[in-house]
DNA sequence: TTTACTGAGCTACACATC
DNA sequence: GATGTGTAGCTCAGTAAA
């Protein structure tokens, strides 16, 4: 599965898959974020229920009103007492110690550093997406166009999930 | 120097010190006003320019008004710098700045323009004060504050396009200091800093840099590397597309960042369709413009984006790409056919039809997309007979859009009858065979170029496309009308019975047969005959072109042939090499027919007698067969056969499985999709007659962690995972086993195999509380497992940090979850079925594995410890339980081996947060109390096994194969051995609902839980427990790509080398199976025996015995048709 | 208009370093 | 062990989407 299910397929679904694997689109619905394999895997919590959530409609509105009321003091008189020079001196102080302003790693010794985790260097891009989806659970690998119907998974909530269907 | 001014100078220069705080006081508001402010702010700098002073004796001049100018812009700007990001009155001023720099550069090009001639060098107002600007700016590159940095690279930033001429000085400084902002640990200034860079690099010349790399150079590097998705989105959008720079921008469509993708697509892949003043010419990334694999990764990666906004703009950026290339191309623009048809099909012909399902996938989304162009696609009276590749692909598609959004009042307009068509396609197929054969002829006769040859075929192969795609189409006519449908019906009956039909116009025929055929036993007879008729054509006249001749195709005889003397007859041994090869060609594409009818059929096998012909004669040759090709396709009919015939399943199995470890890793592939679909669809159907399928299951869950190819490794876990979901393997270990290959390092590169566990794992989870149940049991086994290969793990290899395993099993178990799911599929009245105290019991088993000595790793248990408090702990939980949590959280807490503060503040967190929570529960704790309680038995014998803490660190120092040493603590009754390390399952009832007093052990081993390695259980049985054993169970431990357990559950039967023999000895019927397995090829041959005298009477006749109705409806009910 | 999601800023804590 | 830095978790506000 190397392409995004279109149209056809979803179709297919649809008609038929009603009986059980709708039951299953709730994870294809929420499972598109987190497809990526464990490297890429984060821990989505649910939200508790919001109780009390009649009262905070109405302090959007009221938000609204304060709205860019500031405004950056060009017009009074400059400070006589600091020199231009002195509070550029002061805003463009480079740092003195600790830390400095670059990332780590780079910098003086960049160059050598830099071949080296050149190779390691995260590209920052998405593996290819294999779209797997609650289709391939259900259906065979051998005859695609089929889907199980998985009677015995209604029971799936019991206690004993481990039951299978006996008729 | 502003003392020193005369009276008369001093005056425009306090007007200066006036006016401009009042221009910025304007600016920042607004930035409609900054046109007008520019005039305003360059009028008073020309006239504040005007005002200089001699010095030196009249030697030289000092610009005073300048001077004063700059200052007070300087210092207006000191007042912005250090205002934080996101204050849009601060990006305004920056902006005007910016603006106001182009404005009096354009200005003094202007009049240098006017006044032509001078010399070039000359020094303006202009140039001095950009030059000044920019030298003051360049000081606070540095500054320690970040605000400041990003403020003035944001100044920098808006100026850069607009510097007019600068000093090569400043300029190599400038280049300098930005380029080496790109490392700015703050990504807002990396942000700023490659914006600058980007308006930079349109203007170097990569000749001019000498040494180190050009500004190109870092950006694109950047683009793809930096941490930050701003800085690389900066970059994308600054980025000029160009040949060199299209590859780096088309690699971000698969960028993790979503946003940068949608700016590929909505930004710029959009905005430079054309170019030039109208928008006239083609731009950079006009389709035309690009390769036919940049489109399709462009349409493939957008349309195929798990996000929905990506896909939005890829499908947008389409619509405008078929709105585009509907001229022609340059010239032409206003030529007559600028059609709706004409820009799709233009599109088309830039993608490639026939391979891949990029064109249909770009052709749908249009459809959905654009409406418009949907609906004013017309299919006019010249169209169907003079189809190409397109048009025709084009009509197949649109039919089946239509088809899927019920359109049926376009599609009957649309659609040409049906028997119009069945000509239509008769005629241009008997015109492709004259010509296959024609231009066999020609080669034969050695009367073509290579040229010619080539260009023929393309067009043979055009031509077969157009015949498929018609095929496909007209599975979706309406064939109401019998004439039509008897007409379609006979012409692909016989198209199929033709030797020189090509195998990829198989399928579509057959979806055509099928949606003709009155029911499955029709289609199955039909192709069965067509079947005989390949391999055994004398009866046919196979030169006549397919006939027109009305003949009804229920009179088709559905009597199998007497057998003549045929290519099939006669003896494989006799065949001449070429009869044989014919031979082969022919089965092959038998094979293909049965395999596609096979898939296209759910009635049983019983219900069609004329099957068991096909199997004997071809299929189980053909698995016999040396030959791969044969042997595979072979295999898989075998087990589309399987699948609806149990009996055969049944004694098929077994050769499935013997067959996989010998094969080649294609057939291998096959055979393992025929065993796992035969489990899915007959499982209940063996376990109701007593064949226990646990070995088989058993070999495939281990073959998880011995197969060394990708795919194989693949296949497996989605097999398995697919049995695990459907409940057909219960055993944990399968489970295990699964995340254990999820989670290797040795699977980082198997996306296949990883996305289905991402997405199993969850799901299988999130479906039943029993579900989440064997999640918690597995737990702690699994996790310190993947500890032990993390410890283990080369240089170069990577996988995921502890604390990310254990997280996600925190997440997996979550009954929150469990229950929105539950309750999202309708399951309302099943959620009290959610156990929503099973993280309680998490705890409690976490819990009891920090307490056990020999868990030590400290790594380890800091993960465990810091877990605790990610779990849910619901408000309500019964007494028995949270007494029981307490307990041990007390006994640690008194005990406590942890060394570093962090565990151990992340502990009293968690035992403070727990004892207050639930203090109403807790408000008579005492130990020695609850140790006395029957249902808390079982903790308190086993926190009586512990050893007491001072001397613990004896025992962790001393081997265990010297035998524990007991040590009698005043209060602790010496017993039994505690050994092992993390083990799965508490001791304790669930809730303390069902009391009950177990043997002492220190982990349940109750069915469901086969988990306890046997070095770990409690069982005594002190010689197969030291540490020697454990160690050559090891060591014994064959190469395996994934580590999976090597010390793991049941060691007696699963690391022995014959376990299945052990367990089949449990299952008479099964120790059939066994024996097959040991002697494979005796099994082929006793099965499959194609001895042609036992023809009529196959050695498994029984699977002709009608099956019960009852059984027929099983398969029937189990599977669903599309 | 409401809602959900994202991003910035804050706080606290963990970790590394000396 | 004191220090500073980096990071994770949290909250709030703003924006985008419904």
């Amino acid at each position: 599965p190397r392409r995004i299910p279109n149209e056809r397929d979803l179709v297919m679904a649809m008609t038929d898959a009603d009986a059980e694997g709708g039951a299953l689109d709730y994870f294809d619905q929420n499972f598109l974020k987190n497809w990526a394999g464990p490297e890429h895997w984060k821990l989505r919590k649910v939200i508790r229920r919001p109780e009390a959530d009649t009262n905070a409609a109405t302090k959007a509105t009221k938000t609204r009103g304060k709205k860019e009321g500031f405004k950056i003091d060009f017009l009074s008189p400059p400070d006589p007492e600091k020199d231009l020079k002195e509070i550029a001196k002061e805003l463009f102080a480079p740092v003195t110690k600790g830390a400095g302003i670059n990332l780590p790693g780079t910098g003086a010794t960049a160059k050598k550093s830099k071949k080296k985790t050149k190779e390691k260097k995260d590209e920052h891009l998405l593996p290819d997406d294999m779209h797997f989806s609650s289709r391939q659970l259900v259906t065979l690998f051998l005859k695609p166009k089929f889907f199980l119907k998985m009677r015995g998974r209604k029971a799936r909530l019991d206690e004993n999930g481990d039951d299978v269907d006996e008729n | 120097m502003p003392g020193r001014v005369s009276q008369a100078a001093d005056s425009p220069l306090t007007l200066l010190r006036a006016a401009i705080p009042k221009i910025f006081d304007q600016a920042q508001v607004s930035a409609n006003n900054h046109q007008k402010n520019f005039v305003a702010l360059y009028k008073l700098h020309i006239e504040g320019s005007k005002h200089t002073e001699l010095v030196r004796n009249g030697q030289g001049v000092r610009l005073v008004g300048e001077k004063t100018f700059e200052e007070v812009l300087n210092r207006l700007l000191l007042l912005v710098l250090p205002l934080k990001k996101g204050t849009s009155q601060a990006d305004r001023i920056l902006k005007f700045v910016g603006g106001y720099t182009k404005f009096v550069n354009e200005k003094a090009a202007e009049e240098k323009s006017a006044q032509e001639g001078d010399d070039e060098d000359e020094d303006t107002t202009a140039s001095r004060f950009t030059a000044h600007l920019l030298k003051f700016l360049l000081k606070g590159f540095e500054s320690k504050d970040k605000i400041v940095r990003y403020r003035v690279l944001q100044t920098v930033a808006e100026m850069v396009s607009h510097l007019g001429e600068i000093d090569e000085d400043i300029y190599t400084s400038l280049r300098a200091a930005l380029m080496d902002r790109v490392s700015d640990k703050e990504a807002s200034v990396r942000v700023q800093a490659v914006i600058g860079l980007s308006k930079l690099c349109g203007s170097e010349d990569p000749a001019e840099v000498e040494e180190g790399e050009t500004v190109l150079d870092v950006l694109l590097d950047t683009l793809a590397h930096d941490t930050a998705p701003d800085v690389r989105r900066a970059i994308l959008m600054n980025l000029t597309p160009n040949a060199t720079t299209l590859p780096h921008i088309l690699a971000r469509t698969r960028d993790t960042d979503p946003t940068i993708r949608k700016v590929v697509y909505g930004t710029v892949l959009k905005d430079n369709l054309m170019q030039g003043e109208e928008e006239k010419t083609m731009g950079p990334t006009h389709p035309r413009a690009l390769t036919i694999l940049q489109r399709e990764q462009i349409i493939r990666n957008g349309l195929g984006d798990r996000e929905p906004s990506v896909r939005a703009a890829a499908s947008a950026l389409l619509g405008l790409w078929a709105d585009i290339v509907a001229m022609k191309s340059e010239e032409d623009q206003d030529q007559e056919d600028v059609s709706v048809e004409r820009g799709v099909l233009n599109l088309l012909e830039l993608l490639d039809v026939g391979v891949s399902t990029v064109a249909a996938d770009a052709l749908l989304s249009i459809f959905t997309s654009r409406v418009d162009i949907f609906e004013n696609i017309e299919f006019g009276d010249r169209f169907w007979t003079s189809l190409t590749p397109e048009t025709a692909f084009l009509a197949r598609v649109f039919v089946g859009h239509c088809k899927a959004i019920n359109d049926d009042v376009r599609l009957e307009s649309t659609l040409p009858v049906v028997t119009a068509l069945a000509f239509r396609i008769q005629e241009s197929y008997n015109d492709l065979l004259d010509d296959i054969r024609d231009h066999d002829d020609q080669i034969l006769l050695g009367g073509l170029t290579e040229d010619e040859r080539n260009q023929k075929e393309d067009e043979l192969l055009d031509r077969e496309f157009v015949l498929a795609e018609i095929l496909r189409l007209a599975v979706n006519l309406d064939y109401a009308d019998e004439i039509g449908r008897r007409k379609m019906f006979q012409l692909v009956r016989d198209m199929l019975s033709k030797g020189e039909l090509s195998e990829k116009l198989i399928p579509c025929c057959l979806d055509v047969l099928r949606k003709l055929s009155s029911n499955e036993r029709d289609l199955i007879r039909v192709v069965v005959e067509i079947v005989h008729d390949l391999r055994d054509p004398d009866e046919e006249d196979e030169e006549d072109p397919i006939d027109d001749a009305e003949t009804s195709y229920s009179a088709t005889p559905a009597t199998v042939k007497p057998q003549r003397m045929g290519l099939f007859t006669k003896p494989p041994a006799e065949r001449t090499p070429e009869e044989a090869a014919r031979a082969k060609t022919i089965d092959l594409k038998c094979l293909t027919l049965c395999i596609g009818m096979l898939e296209r059929v759910n009635s049983t096998f019983e219900e069609n007698s004329t099957l068991d012909g096909v199997l004997q004669d071809l299929v189980i040759p053909a698995v016999q067969s040396k030959d791969l090709d044969m042997r595979s396709k072979g295999f898989v009919c075998l087990g589309l056969c399987c699948l609806i015939a149990r009996r055969l399943a049944i004694g098929s199995v077994g050769l499935f499985m013997s067959q996989i470890k010998s094969s080649p890793d294609e057939l291998k592939l096959e055979l393992i999709k025929t065993v796992f679909d035969t489990l899915m669809v007959h499982e209940q159907a063996f376990t109701k007659q007593g064949i226990d399928l646990g070995p088989v299951t058993e070999s495939l869950v281990n073959l998880i962690g011995t197969e060394a190819d990708e795919k194989v490794q693949a296949l497996l876990c989605m097999g398995v995972s697919k049995l695990v979901f459907n409940g057909m393997i219960t055993d944990n270990r399968a489970l295990k086993n699964l995340i254990m290959a999820y989670l290797s390092p040795n699977t980082v590169s198997n996306q296949e195999l990883r996305q289905c566990l991402t997405y199993f794992l969850p799901a299988f989870s999130y479906s039943a509380s029993s579900h989440q149940k064997k999640m918690c049991e597995i737990f702690l086994s699994t996790f310190s497992q993947i500890s032990d290969v993390r410890r283990k793990l080369e240089d170069d290899q990577e996988m995921v940090s502890g604390l990310q395993v254990g997280m996600m099993f925190v997440d997996w178990t979550d009954p929150l979850k469990l229950s929105k799911a539950a309750d999202a599929q309708g399951h309302i009245s099943d959620s009290n079925g959610v156990n929503d105290f099973i993280q309680l019991e998490m705890a409690t088993n976490i819990m009891m594995a920090l307490l056990k000595p020999e868990n030590k790793d400290e790594d380890d248990m800091k993960i465990l410890v810091q877990l605790l408090s990610k779990l849910y702990i619901p408000d309500k939980v019964d007494d028995d339980s949270i007494r029981t949590l307490k307990l041990l959280l007390h006994n640690y807490s008194m005990r406590r081996p942890l060394s570093d503060a962090t565990s151990n503040r992340a502990f009293t967190k968690f035992d403070t947060a727990i004892s207050e929570r639930f203090a109403k529960q807790l408000e008579d704790f005492s130990e020695e109390e609850y140790k006395q309680l029957v249902e808390l038995k079982d903790i308190a014998e086993f926190l009586d096994d512990l050893i007491p803490l001072d001397d613990s660190e004896i025992i962790d120092i001393e081997p265990k194969k010297k035998g524990r040493k007991r040590y009698v603590a005043s209060d602790s009754i010496i017993s039994t051995t505690t050994e092992g390390d993390c083990s799965d399952s508490p001791p304790s009832s669930k809730q303390g609902k069902k009391p009950k007093s177990k043997k002492r052990r220190l982990s349940t081993s109750d069915d469901e839980d086969p988990e306890e390695d046997d070095t770990q259980k409690g069982s005594p049985a002190p010689p197969k427990r030291t540490l020697p054993k454990r160690a050559a169970v090891i060591n014994k431990k064959p190469p395996q790509v994934i580590v999976i357990s090597s010390d793991d559950d049941d060691d007696d039967e699963e690391n022995t080398p014959g376990p299945r023999q052990k367990r089949l000895a449990l299952s008479p019927r099964y120790q059939t199976n066994v024996k097959k397995e040991e002697k494979p090829d005796q099994e082929i041959n006793d099965m499959l025996d194609d001895d042609s005298s036992e023809l009529s009477e196959p050695p498994h006749d029984s699977i002709m015995d009608p099956d019960s109705d009852e059984e027929q409806d099983e398969v029937n009910d189990l599977l669903t048709e599309d």
